[in-house]
DNA sequence: GATAAAAGTGCAAACGTTTGAATAGGGCAA
DNA sequence: TTGCCCTATTCAAACGTTTGCACTTTTATC
């Protein structure tokens, strides 16, 4: 009948109670007649009344939402993490509100904003690659505001981050490579902003170390875009002009490495009999490719569900922030697949 | 200083000026002296002040917050969506808030309904698989809520669609197959409760007409979970127990092709020599499989976008959904790669 | 039959904002 | 002095809930 949504206050109008009554009945508060919470309810049910969650919001300066800002929404990696969040909000009854900043900072700081305004419970953030400083966090950070990060840890001190072992992921993947009797291995970095990428870099470097071998930084090649063109034709140009040829490549992420097998592929080199890859991040194609491509996979929806879970404790004070252990380190897995197994492939 | 955050009454009490006043002059209303809005702006400035987005909606009976409701999050054309959607809404001064429903009735149902507590403004939605009755939408529509539907037509009269052309994409996609040579195709077709997979079969069967091939129904093979793993088995089998073999597959989505090119490789048939395949979707990976993957491109993005301009105009009433066009039909493009390119092969 | 306790309900304020209407003070013409 | 119009500001209600307190009525106790 009437135009917008049924209301306590329309309830109240049709049973002549007051709204404080209806507000108790629905909640089965004590103190309230079964007669009336019967007669309440059922007429509720019959006006199709769905509770106003922003006048609650209103009223408690809670709104039961949490904000994710995220650089990109189609990335494997990121949906995951969405997926892991959205998971775990819901079953907490939480709403999420997504914004994406497309690794932008001017997108960062107005995403962050819209979402204080609206009131949100607290925030989960992978920051942008633009992000070089980050007082637009701390701001809010020192207002006592509820910031869990993820993958991406800020330079930020007593922040809290969830992030994989990005150093050990890489040291793994290096080592294998190693051990498969790879002796040149290449490196295709990430930005030097993000310090996924630094850490990456270092576990590079420390297993060459650990193995004996001089790290050259000829064989390390960043790649800022981090596209399939970009990283083929870096490769292509290294091979081009390198004399003693690199015979693997250690990508930060795995379309990088497609990118190095398809160059590698142009120079005539085989997979993985002349050359091995691997990658990061152990995308949903790696088991698609030919050779399947070995890679460091990242648990995402895991990480996406513990971050929500500790933001969510936070907010609802069954963790404290200031005692609280800081960083919470997801371990990766290496999965090894044919592009890095010179050795099996020599039986 | 204080706990929370600054509002327009403590910023009213700082100036010994009204609430009225204020909220006035940070609007630069007339009537208010340049002096005043000086000061006040000045203030708010200086406390930080934030607009409280949830008391505004209260106000106004108006959120600025869409909803989407989505099979899932980790899908490569359900991601482009999201992020169509997320840059419009953005631009236009709206929030996303985000539910995936694991293709389950009941999560879609529950989203709904938490979405329409928090007075959401509109919602896109493209429905589960398990989805049957449309009731929990009919129900919100007959209220006059914007409801604008993606990939997925429900059948609902008058509802409001953005859709791809499924029809013709598997129309072309057949058809390519066929004037490259190939003769007896089968159509791993996906679960009858979608109206997309009904249309792709459709315009498949119609290709094979149209060149006057015999649809031959145990070539229709249903995946109704669509994994690899279940595209692979399935095919195996097929072409185990069939004698003369199928030289050709059109998939209803990639995940099933890469599948079917598995099971192809492991019976010995050559792609694209002894057999060709065809995807739908065109997701990310098909460029970086070998041989590379044929397959119909939908406009993810675009859909995400224009779907979402479609809503905001409605809820914004410069679109009336009584007298509009009611179904949007974007148009796919067939990418023809190796895995279907007999004919070139051949030169 | 008085008194106290218990049960059931209503009042009113609060959350932060907007907005139509009212008010105060000043200037100016008649 | 009266009357009128400006300008700058305030009042108060409204959006839909919740909740401490007060109020009435019934029931129990002596």
């Amino acid at each position: 009948m009437k135009l917008g949504q049924a209301t306590i206050k329309d309830i109240a109008r049709e049973l002549n109670l007051s709204a404080s009554t209806i507000s108790r009945a629905l909640k089965d508060y004590p103190g309230i007649s079964d007669e009336t919470k019967r007669r309440v309810k059922e007429i509720a049910e019959k006006m199709n009344y769905r509770p106003n969650a922003i006048a609650l919001s209103l009223r408690k300066s809670r709104s039961f939402t949490i904000g994710v800002i995220i650089p990109e929404v189609v990335h494997f990696f990121f949906s995951t993490v969405i997926s892991g969040v959205e998971e775990i909000a819901n079953s907490r009854g939480y709403n999420v509100i997504l914004a994406q900043t497309n690794e932008k900072l001017e997108r960062e700081i107005s995403s962050i904003e819209t979402m204080l305004s609206n009131q949100i419970d607290g925030v989960l953030v992978s920051y942008s690659k633009e992000t070089k400083s980050f007082e637009h966090f701390t701001k809010v950070l020192d207002q006592g505001f509820p910031i869990v990060f993820f993958d991406r840890a800020p330079a930020i001190p007593d922040a809290i981050n969830v992030m994989v072992d990005d150093y050990q992921g890489a040291f793994d993947a290096t080592s294998h490579l190693i051990l498969q009797g790879y002796k040149n291995i290449v490196h295709l970095a990430g930005p030097k902003t993000l310090k996924i990428s630094i850490d990456r870099e270092n576990g590079y470097k420390d297993a060459l170390k650990r193995y004996g071998i001089e790290v050259n930084p000829a064989y390390i090649i960043t790649c800022p875009k981090g596209t399939m063109e970009e990283g083929r034709e870096l490769v292509s140009e290294l091979l081009a002009s390198h004399p003693e040829k690199p015979d693997a490549f250690f990508s930060c992420n795995d379309i990088g490495a497609v990118g190095a097998m398809m160059a590698c592929r142009d120079a005539g080199m085989k997979i993985p009999e002349d050359v091995g890859v691997v990658g990061f991040s152990d995308w949903q194609f790696c088991a698609m490719l030919e050779p399947q491509l070995s890679s460091v996979s990242q648990p995402g929806f895991l990480m996406g569900a513990r971050a929500t879970e500790i933001l969510l404790d936070i907010i609802e004070k069954k963790l404290d922030p200031s005692t609280m252990e800081k960083t919470l380190v997801l371990e990766t897995k290496l999965m090894e697949r044919d592009s890095s197994k010179k050795l099996s492939q020599k039986n």
